[in-house]
DNA sequence: CCGGAGGTTCGAAGTTGTTCGTACCTCGCC
DNA sequence: GGCGAGGTACGAACAACTTCGAACCTCCGG
């Protein structure tokens, strides 16, 4: 699963705990990266390449986060580190990206909701 | 907003944040109630019903922060109160509820979700 | 009128989460 | 080899959240 060369460990999908996924997209700097990589075209992205105003260690800390969460998985390439959404994640929780991403409904925008 | 009798203040579906409204579902208590409304019929519910091992004053807490997260509507009936979901909850992030109640992808997913 | 069920408000305690600085590591490059 | 950019690990400071108990309130039923 996750040995390949540089690819830090992360949980199995049956693993990951909804809560623990709220958890983490209800942070703002955490919500903005995740944004960011839903509006990208599902290929890495350089962990040095987020505008986020934190310190080096701060930084380290959410990618572990979203890690930890099943968010993401990250690569250690030599002199940085990448990341990209993990494509099952969209399978486990349907629909919860497209909510965060802020495209409500992407395909049902008509329910009726309450009943 | 909204003056009805015994109705208790919620913010405007305009003002509701995203990163509240997941703080809010994170905690497995709130996620549990939010999952028993949503299963239901729509209806409101007596605030006592729910099966919450939890002191009378942190169910309190519990039913302002789903309150003020835009989640539930709350009204005080003499010698109880009860609770109901926003409709508008589901216009505003279509699909949200449907993730936490666990019926991933309500229409258009064919997921080996579960476990 | 009195008692109790259901709720709220107010602290206080303990836990968790965020942030940072420092020290240290590993590459790629000159 | 030496330097710097990018990252991690650790500990400390601070903020936020969760939980509770005690005091108090408001109804409804007897």
């Amino acid at each position: 699963m996750s040995s390949m060369p540089g690819e830090l460990p992360v949980p199995e999908m049956a693993d990951v705990d909804l809560g623990t996924v709220l958890s983490a997209l209800a942070d703002p700097h955490r919500r903005a990266v995740v944004l960011e990589l839903v509006a990208g075209d599902g290929t890495e992205r350089a962990c040095s390449s987020f505008p986020l105003p934190l310190a080096k260690s701060t930084r380290t800390h959410h990618w572990k986060v979203l890690r930890q969460a099943g968010l993401v998985r990250q690569r250690d390439a030599g002199n940085g580190t990448f990341v990209r959404l993990r494509p099952e994640f969209g399978a486990k929780f349907p629909g919860l990206l497209d909510v965060v991403a802020g495209l409500s409904a992407a395909r049902s925008a008509h329910l009726p909701s309450g009943r």
